[in-house]
DNA sequence: CTCCAGATTGCATGCGGATGCAATATTGCC
DNA sequence: GGCAATATTGCATCCGCATGCAATCTGGAG
């Protein structure tokens, strides 16, 4: 059937795209021949391999990766979960993953969660596609990754791992990186601190957070404010404009979840009140992003090391879906301290 | 086989993965069944649809996709291309894009394209792993184009298009916008024109600079001047200062081809010649990234209506998947018109 | 020239599901 | 209750490729 379509409209170019069949049929061989032709370590003749090679070009042949990933059990994708209401930074991230894995051979399905419901049915998906490995960006509950686990894919978080579970993590040292910061602050004389944290539901932010704020209680500092952002460059605004207002005075180092609160605050702070950064009031950030380093800003920040981060997530990824029995491992990377001028620092 | 692993070491969870046949058994049914169990609509009856989802529960089965594309002929995947180079502001349309494929069933494959050598070889994964379709925000030579299409498999460019060819293309008017900031100016009184351009390679550059060149000559102003920036911040803050040096003076108008470079040059405006913006120099950028809007630019910009573009490359890679007879289509959408700070207009 | 190890090649089969067709079960209607 | 129309279900096959095994070929040593 098919054969008489020759009276049709218009001669369509080959309906059908070429099998390994087709061209062991071209070349004179047989269709093993072909699959071996294609295989990086197969033994296969010169001569066999020149011809099975002329006539796959001949018919625009090309293996096919899905019916390859059948009987092989590897579909050579990694799915790479993330959440939309990630800073103005993933996205680098993104890009970066998806190269290097690239190099190494694996191609990247992508999974953008909005809400936090998405996770189940994109969980689903995940499985369905029968991907080697996950890289997720997006928080999981135990429950979803015992599920992804439990059909021996490998997992690895991305800037956030799973309290007191064996799970494979890479993220930046967040606390670290605020309690250096704090500390700067405070040495250089700022006592009435403020903090400006991201969405509760932020592992990031919460360990931001409470990396400022014990460094705060070890610098026997009780009095502090805390108030709640969404990572946004509005929240930041409107988070200065919130302390600024109260009655217990205006803040004289603010202490910012992410770059882009940071520099809402900035704004803020310059053009509603009159303030001078950083003579009236110092601002801190954390990711280094972009913008950060705008001469207006030029924030004090924590750069994560983006670049050593995909690196290792990628490592660590493909080498669990090598050897399944590699114990999990968690990567923690300092990040670059940054000293700006949005902040008085004592050196 | 495998039964008799009882005597391993740890009972390790359900090794193999349970597949059509198994939940067949253990339903007692036929492997079709279960099969049209999980197929949209398939006929099958109230109760062995439940005896099925049961069973498929218990063995923790979920369909293989790759093996139903493979018989299906459909992937349910696209392809997304991307060059990295790309501007602060296309992560935010990978996003988008990934969340609208999804909701229509649509799994994203995406490859990040560094040099333009990659793409040979990246377009050959791309066929490989027989996606249903493909958007491409990076630039793809007219044989490159013919080499996906004479496998049917659609095509959409994503703000950028093939001169003279048929191809399905979905864009932001870089034209327009262009005029309207540079008529904007002229009639608010600038009259030493500056164009800060974006890389020569890049199409969306080209049609910006095209279109307030234009604009300027149909304006009368044929003395203008023309730097060549890489859509970078540096690059801005760089040729802000190659203007500055010139023997013919300062510019009171800046046209950036983007919004970073736009930024760039009015902190090197303010920053290393004391220039107000815009007081003593205007500058304008095209884009809207979320740093336009930072209080200390305001940018006076277009910006591209990521929404309904990314709604719109969706639908019609969708449409011509369900229909590859459908014409080629270009669809072009004016930017939205911000004015800002950045610039004295006449308004 | 003979014989054997190593390299090539073909055969047959299976990966996990979808689907046309025929067989069987239900349902509705007179 | 009888019969045709409709809904379910199972059977058999195929999608495109990889791979263990046996058959064949090649080259080199003796």
């Amino acid at each position: 059937m098919g054969e008489e379509s020759s009276d049709d409209k218009a001669p369509r170019q080959t309906r059908k795209r070429a099998n390994s069949y087709d061209v062991a049929r071209l070349a004179g061989v047989s269709q093993s021949a072909v699959s071996r032709v294609f295989q990086p370590g197969a033994s296969a003749s010169k001569e066999m391999r020149s011809r099975v090679l002329k006539a796959a070009k001949k018919l625009g042949y090309r293996p096919n990766a899905i019916a390859r990933g059948l009987i092989t059990q590897r579909s050579d994708m990694v799915a790479v979960l993330i959440s939309v209401q990630t800073n103005l930074y993933y996205p680098e991230v993104l890009v970066q993953l998806t190269k290097r894995f690239s190099e190494r051979g694996v191609r990247v399905l992508l999974f953008a969660l909005e809400h936090e419901g998405d996770i189940e049915s994109t969980l689903e998906q995940v499985l369905r596609y029968r991907v080697d490995g996950v890289v997720t960006a997006a928080m999981l509950s135990p429950e979803q990754l015992a599920t992804i686990e439990s059909v021996d894919i490998p997992v690895v978080f991305f800037n956030r791992t799973l309290a007191d579970a064996p799970v494979n993590s890479v993220r930046c040292d967040q606390e670290e990186g605020e309690r250096w910061l704090v500390r700067q602050l405070h040495e250089a004389g700022h006592r009435r601190f403020a903090i400006v944290t991201g969405p509760d539901d932020s592992p990031v932010s919460t360990e931001r957070t409470r990396g400022a704020t014990r460094m705060l209680h070890e610098l026997g500092v009780r009095d502090f404010r805390v108030v709640n952002g969404d990572y946004s460059y509005a929240s930041g605004r409107t988070c200065l404009a919130q302390l600024m207002a109260s009655a217990e005075g205006a803040p004289d180092a603010v202490i910012a979840a992410n770059d882009a609160m940071a520099i809402g605050c900035i704004d803020e702070a310059r053009a509603k009140f009159g303030l001078r950064v950083p003579e009236d009031l110092s601002v801190v950030g954390f990711d280094g992003i972009g913008p950060s380093a705008f001469d207006a800003y030029a924030l004090t920040t924590i750069r994560q090391p983006v670049a050593r981060m995909t690196d290792a997530t990628v490592s660590m990824l493909l080498d669990r879906i090598e050897n399944p029995d590699l114990a999990p491992e968690k990567r923690v990377f300092s990040g670059e301290r940054r000293a700006g001028r949005s902040a008085r620092l004592s050196t």
